[in-house]
Order: structure tokens, then C-alpha cells, then sequence
DNA sequence: TCAATAAGGTTGTAAGACAACTTTCGTCCG
DNA sequence: CGGACGAAAGTTGTCTTACAACCTTATTGA
């Protein structure tokens, strides 16, 4: 009977039926109980219940059908993929990320080699030049999302740019860091070699030419993962701050 | 993309706000406009705009503090990356899917040939061989699944795992659609072909080798997705029953 | 100046009503 | 007996009014 309090009573009945969808009460395809028949058993308003059901909707856990009823989703058991902000504290997995994003980069590469029109060639090139001319940590990195991104654009691919922006935004926090202690010196260095592998990705989009397009994605991808992999043997932890 | 008219006028609300916070109209951490205010502005009642509201703040796009207002999630741009069921309707859908499941699968080749324990293998065998006893569409799509889950679980990164989950339930409607007309004998000709690509991959981790590996997984998603353009061409349309 | 207080604004919840739609079931006709 | 039709009940979508709980801000008073 220990009942976690709900911050509101929409939040409670939330909890309720994901709990019973999940423990599979509610096999998917199943009808929930009328929103009257709601209000009634658990002595809430209707405005509760529909506020209730349109938060699980919005899950993609029920879709109610106007004059029918609602219905636990097809696909309920299974959720958007999430990466909460916690998990990517750890260095191991902003390992695994980027090993994720290695197979990604490898092939948007191949398919911006093939699709890619002049807008796009155009707009690599002006984040090149932004890394390039990039001092301070911040436009760096900025420059180096938007590389990518212009790269994913290429691909005439939604998903992929949807799913670049999605990690990227994951991963920059981690960048940043690792970045920071650096002076200004290493920071250029750093940023010249990275922009350098960039150039050799260009190159072979700019080419046409995929396959030399996935093996400079794969080294640049490679090169990456390697830095972090120093990072962690030499001990240094990522811990987020607040923030 | 065309704007198909919203199903209901919070859908054309959530639509609307979603794409202000997109596009940085509303920046993080900035008020929204109060309910009453959303009312007056898109003559609707504030039952809708409440539903919008709820639906928003379920995904974490929207916090409203009561007594104060609405306010833009500070991490609204790290939402899940999230595919709705509609979004698979398309046969041009599932053809981007594939082309987006192509990049991670060769890498998840290559690093199940590096990384593969005596009991991966196993797991992957056992899946091979369930495909290739089926007899019917359900139990070869699950056995399809459940050999990609293996190669998954094999690289030892639980993000590939759960991405591999995730595309995985939503790329099966369609393909129980692929096969559903199909009759007994040219459905195990499918399972055959499917599985003789598998075999290969097999053994290329088995073997350890990561290249070959690369190389037969991105054979065999070549297949699939040449497969689903032939589909697109003959003109077949996928459309989703209701469920 | 500053703290207490009052006023107004905002979200959370309740209740009732009607419209639009679906499902069910009974009726009537052939 | 069977099937088409239609009435009726059930359900979601929307609107309206009302009040409670809470926050913010301006006013007031010492």
C-alpha cells in the first residue's frame, strides 16, 4: 500500500496503467476501461483521465479511436530509444557511443558520396572553414557538429540526420570536457588534426567516391575512439557537473 | 513535407509548438504562453490546449509549475530519438530504416568478429538454425530478429543491442507484409536466401575476421533493401491495417 | 528600507453538456 | 429465414463554467 506520491493525480494514473501495460496486464491490442469507466473506479475527474490517456498517447503507449474506445498500443512494450544524460557519465559510455556512431558515420559517408548536391558540398565546406578558423572550445565544437550534420543532410536520409543531431547532442557534453583543461596551443593542434580527416572525408564526397569516403570516415571515427581510449587508461574520469 | 490535416486539434497544437521549440523560437528555460493566452490566440478550448500541454510535457518538451506557468524543458533537445508507427507507413520509410540499419549492422559484424564469446556463437547458431527449420512467416521473422539480436548482444555494446531492438519492432509490421501473400514454397525460398547470407556472416565472426564480416553483413543488407525498392517499383503500397 | 499582506494570474481538478463517431442489436421487409 | 436498415447506447472529442491550490507581484504599513 506504500503508494509513491504522485505530483499530480494524472501522474498517478500514469504510473498505474504503465506498470499493468508493462507487467502485461494489458496484452497490446487490448481495450482499456472507457475513460466514465475510469473516473468512477479511481474517483478522479474525466479531465484527469483524459489528461492521463492523452500523456500515455503521447508514449505511444494507447491509441484511442473516437467513438470506439482506447486501446493499448501494438507496439506498446516497446519505447523510443533514450540515452538519459547520467548514462553518458561514464567514460565507458561515451566509448560505446561512439562505437554506435562509427557504423553510422561509415555509412552516411558512402551515401553523401553518392547523393550529395553542390548545396551540400557547400555547406561542408563552410563548416570546414568555421573549424578551421575556430580559437575557443565552444565554435569548435559547434564547427565539428555541424560538419557532421551537413554530412547527414547529404545522405537525403531523415533518419540519419534526425540520429546524428540525437548523438550528437549526447556526446558534446563529454567533448567539452575533455577538451577543457587544454590551452589554447593544444587546442589548435588539436583541432588542425581532427579538421584534417574531416578534409580527407570531404575529399572523397566531393569525389564521389564512397568507399574512399567509409575508410576516412572509419579512420577519423577509429582516431577518435582511440583518444578517448587513452583518456580512460590514463585514469581520468568524466563526471558531469551540475548544471 | 506535405501538412496532412492534424486528427484532432491538439495534434495541431503539439505540431505547432513542437516546431516553435525546434526551430529556437522558444529557447529552453523560456515561458510558455499561459493556457488562457493559447485559447484566445487559436480560438480552442483549454481542454485542448491542456491535452497539448500534457502531451508535450510527456515528451519532455514542456514542465508546468503550478501557480506559475509553462516553461520550455531546460533539456528539451535531448528527447528520445523516437519513431512513430505512422512514420513506417511509407514504403520510402522503411527504405530509409534499412539504409540506416545498413551502417550499424556492418559495424556490429566487424566488432561481433572481434569480440564474439563461445556462448555469442552458440546464441547466433541456435538462431540460424530456427530460421532455417521455419515454416511460417511469424517464426522466420522472429528468428531473423533474433539472429541480429545475437550479433548484437556479441559486440558486448548494450547500445547497439537495445537500437537493434528498437529498429527491429519497427521494421516488422512492414516485413510481415512483405511476406504475408506469399505462398509456402516461395516463403521458404526467402528463408533460404536470407539465412545463406546469414551463414556467411556467421562465419566470418566465427572465423574472427572483421572484414569479411563488414563485407557479408553489408552484402546482405544490400539485398534487403534492393529487395524493398523492387517492391516500390512493381507499386505496391504498404499500408498499415488497423491493429 | 523592508517585511507582511493583498491582489491577480496560472495551473490542477471537477462537473455538465453537446457533437461526432462506432458498435450493437432489434426491427422490418423481402 | 436472411439481410438491410435504423434506432439506441456507448465512447471519444470539444466546449464551458467553476473553484481550489499555488506563485508572482504590487501595495501597504511600520
Amino acid at each position: 500500500m506504500a503508494k509513491t506520491k504522485a505530483a499530480s493525480l494524472a501522474d498517478d494514473l500514469v504510473h498505474r496503467f504503465e506498470e499493468q501495460i508493462e507487467k502485461g496486464g494489458m496484452p497490446p491490442g487490448s481495450r482499456f476501461p472507457s475513460e466514465k469507466a475510469v473516473t468512477q473506479d479511481f474517483g478522479v475527474s474525466r479531465t484527469v483521465v483524459r489528461e492521463a490517456f492523452a500523456r500515455l498517447a503521447a508514449r505511444g503507449l494507447l491509441v484511442s479511436r473516437r467513438g470506439s474506445g482506447a486501446y493499448v498500443a501494438e507496439d506498446a512494450r516497446y519505447r523510443a530509444f533514450q540515452v538519459t544524460p547520467d548514462e553518458v557519465a561514464e567514460i565507458e559510455d561515451v566509448l560505446e557511443l561512439l562505437e554506435m556512431r562509427m557504423g553510422f558515420e561509415v555509412e552516411m559517408a558512402d551515401l553523401a558520396a553518392r547523393r550529395r548536391s553542390d548545396a551540400d558540398l557547400a555547406e561542408i565546406r563552410r563548416a570546414l572553414a568555421a573549424m578551421d578558423a575556430s580559437t575557443d572550445v565552444d565554435t569548435s565544437v559547434a564547427a565539428d557538429a555541424a560538419f557532421h550534420a551537413a554530412i547527414a543532410r547529404a545522405t537525403g536520409n531523415d533518419y540519419y540526420l534526425r540520429f546524428t543531431d540525437f548523438l550528437g547532442v549526447r556526446l558534446v557534453p563529454s567533448r567539452r570536457l575533455y577538451l577543457q583543461g587544454s590551452d589554447a596551443r593544444s587546442h589548435q593542434h588539436y583541432s588542425q588534426v581532427i579538421n584534417k580527416d574531416h578534409e580527407a572525408i570531404y575529399a572523397a564526397i566531393e569525389a564521389g567516391d564512397p568507399a574512399a569516403a567509409r575508410r576516412a570516415a572509419r579512420r577519423h571515427m577509429q582516431k577518435s575512439i582511440a583518444r578517448y581510449q587513452d583518456l580512460k587508461q590514463s585514469g581520468r574520469l568524466l563526471r558531469r557537473p551540475l548544471g
